[in-house]
DNA sequence: GAGCACTGC
């Protein structure tokens, strides 16, 4: 096996050329592997047999010498599991220095730090160890191989914006764009400017190289030539790696669609007629087309004799109870095939095993935000090329598959885009921006981003940060405020109503609130408890009802059947409990005082109203059906039928979100006294030119 | 009287 030179010790000498690609460095250093034991070998051999394992020394090699590299591989070439073994087998973790590895994803950091820890023989959390929000599973001065969020590593810029501790950072997954992975990126091609020593490993599934490598290679020229004599190449260098998935065969219709639910349904009957067994797995939009597929199917199964037999239909998708999901990983009964019905969470989450056959739609629902309104929209809008490559590539895990594209090859060819729009262009900034702040970046607009956002989308978060009091006339973060905001991890109102309620004297109970409005939703299905509420709970709104729920989960020992009992959902109930104690923690640090204010839920209201006031709406005088405007867009919106405040329509009140589906409608609402607000935001109400509160 | 693609700190 090859010896490699522990970077920074000493210089290597080149004994290859260039020629071959493959390039070893000759020198007295043995590489530092330090497993052992029973096990050892076949662990080994299976991974020299990854697709990665040859290019070891190429990525080595490449990564020495180059500030940053950028390695396309497709899923199975074991790139993440991989490469910062290599890294740590030759020296980038000596001397006290850390290699990180970022994911989107919490069970995808849990899986990968496992996985790494069993292949090196060592224990998990000793020197090889993770990080998730909540978990640290990390030893100091013994970890040397740190998986984690990118969202984590983010948070830890916060103390250490250089991140001095880690010599390499490899950020994965890289092209799926995630708001924290483009935030993440950005800010390292900062860091490289201040840490010419530091190495970046991006690495992405698919075509994106090329865009990815022109962000990292435009730099001021005198820069690059300073460091090009340090022997550091600037220009990002590129390395394929190809996978290890089978053949799948693409079909497309010959005609567009009608109805993509209809058709993906008969081609489900179609494949289960004519092909040889394998699970099927058909990628639809959201929770009601799925419904509506697995119903038609079971109806044709029900209606025709000759499918009968041998078809298992699960939905899939992620407010699905646990217990549902988990059916689809169970293995298919002899004699039956199963299809499993999902949303885009098959596309990336979770893998599942056995399927050959792959149906696409070619749409899923997609977040948009339209900076003019504030408003995040859900809507089901076609997919990408790279995301319809990821979904056929579904079909061929096990042996070579056959995937079924219901539109047009023309349509592939031609219309389809290359890739989705990066999440950051299709987002509400506040907190992004925010973090920015925090760190010290205070030329936001002219920021160097790998995708830039809207101007418009940059200037309208700017703006309810300066009205919120985070931000000042010069843009800086205020202090204490805008410093306290930035270290609460939850969207700067919810902070903002946090910090509001230190003075009111009901910080116990506001951040119960906020724990609660940060996870999904606290209810099991669409029925809550509200029917079984007494009047003084309706009175005032969703909030009040959370901080009952909340009461009533405490009081029953925290019982799962109590949540069963009142529709709420234990799951969510135990997120809450964690979420609540992490802010109580960072609550404390940045000196609020934890205090409860028993049953005044008028301090409550007013805390909330400091936070949201941006959200407030009015009855319209005459309108029988319920209808509010905004105040600061006039905007027609309405109560959601869930909320406890449904058709009490108080003549105030405040939203905590916008959903819109045929109407917007506003979730959890909560009843104000307008005088409320001119103590809230007086900046905000004082100076819009006719004064809407009368 | 409606409904939540998917993540994350």
């Amino acid at each position: 096996m090859a010896q490699f030179w522990k970077p920074g010790t000493e210089k290597p000498r080149l004994v290859d050329d260039e020629e071959g690609g493959v390039l070893f460095f000759s020198g007295g250093f043995s590489s530092s592997s330090s497993s052992s034991g029973y096990g050892y070998a076949s662990i080994e051999k299976q991974r020299q047999r990854l697709p990665v394992y040859k290019y070891r020394t190429a990525i080595l090699y490449l990564v020495e010498t180059h500030a940053t590299t950028i390695i396309v591989g497709e899923t199975g070439s074991g790139k993440t599991t991989q490469i910062p073994q290599f890294l740590k087998e030759a020296g980038w973790a000596s001397g006290g220095r850390l290699i990180a590895c970022t994911q989107p994803r919490r069970l995808a950091v849990q899986a990968v730090a496992a996985r790494v820890a069993e292949e090196m023989g060592v224990k998990l959390g000793e020197e090889v160890g993770y990080t998730i929000r909540f978990e640290d599973v990390t030893k100091p001065d013994v970890t040397v191989l740190k998986f984690l969020t990118d969202g984590v590593l983010l948070r830890e810029m916060m103390d250490d914006p250089l991140l001095t501790k880690y010599s390499v950072i490899m950020v994965d997954e890289a092209h799926e764009r995630s708001i924290s992975t483009d935030i993440l990126l950005g800010l390292l091609k900062k860091v490289q400017k201040r840490r010419p020593e530091l190495r970046l490993i991006i690495s992405s599934a698919t075509i994106e190289a090329k865009a990815m490598s022109d962000f990292f290679g435009k730099r001021k020229k005198r820069r690059e030539l300073e460091n090009e004599e340090n022997g550091i190449q600037l220009e990002p260098a590129i390395l394929s790696v190809e996978g290890r998935g089978f053949n799948v065969q693409i079909n497309y219709v010959e005609e567009p669609v009608q109805d993509y639910v209809q058709a993906a349904v008969s081609t489900v009957l179609l494949i289960h007629e004519r092909e040889p067994p394998g699970d099927i797995l058909v990628f639809l939009t959201g929770q009601d087309d799925i419904d509506a597929a697995v119903q038609l199917i079971a109806d044709e199964v029900q209606t025709s004799k000759k499918h009968s037999p041998g078809l298992v239909v699960l939905p899939l998708y992620s407010g699905l109870p646990r217990a549902e999901q988990e059916l689809v990983f169970s293995p298919t009964p002899r004699g039956k095939r199963k299809v499993i019905i999902s949303t885009n969470i098959a596309e990336t989450s979770l893998t599942l095993e056995g399927i050959v056959y792959v149906v696409d739609s070619g749409f899923s629902k997609q977040k948009f935000y339209n900076p003019i309104t504030d408003v995040e929209n859900l809507v089901v809008a076609p997919i990408s090329k790279a995301s319809a490559k990821q979904r056929a590539g579904r079909a061929g895990r096990v042996r070579p598959g056959k995937c079924y594209r219901l539109y047009a090859e023309e349509y592939f060819l031609n219309h389809m885009s290359n890739e989705a729009i990066p999440e950051i262009q299709r987002s509400n900034l506040v907190s992004c921006i925010i973090h920015l702040k925090a760190l010290g970046i205070d030329n936001i607009l002219g920021f160097d981003w790998p995708a830039s956002p809207s101007p418009e989308a940059m200037i309208r978060a700017l703006e309810v940060l300066y009205s919120l009091g985070v931000l000042d006339d010069d843009a800086k973060l205020t202090s204490p405020t805008g410093f306290q905001v930035a270290e609460i991890p939850l969207d700067p109102m919810i902070s903002k109503m946090i910090i509001a309620s230190n003075q009111f004297g009901c910080s116990e109970e506001i951040i119960t609130v906020a724990a609660v409005l940060s996870i999904q939703s606290i209810w099991i299905s669409g029925r809550g408890i509200q029917k079984e509420s007494d009047e003084a709970k309706l009175r005032f709104g969703d909030h009040v009802t959370f901080l009952n729920v909340y009461k009533g989960f405490l009081q029953s020992g925290k019982s799962s059947q109590w949540c069963h009992k009142n529709y709420v959902n234990y799951h969510a109930m135990r997120k809450v409990l964690e979420v609540r104690e992490q802010l109580k923690r960072i609550a404390q640090r940045i000196g609020i005082v934890l205090k409860s204010c028993e049953s005044d839920m008028q301090v409550v209201r007013k805390a909330v109203t400091a936070g949201f006031f941006a959200n407030t709406c009015r009855l319209e005088e005459y309108s029988h059906n319920g209808m509010y405007k905004t105040i600061r867009g006039s905007q027609e919106v309405y109560i959601h039928p869930s909320s406890v405040l449904f058709r009490v329509n108080p003549k105030w009140i405040i939203y905590n979100s916008l959903v819109s589906t045929d109407r917007q409608y506003m979730r959890n609402v909560i009843s104000i006294d307008p005088s409320w607000l001119l103590e809230a935001a007086p900046h905000f109400y004082l100076l819009q030119q006719s004064n809407p509160l009368h």
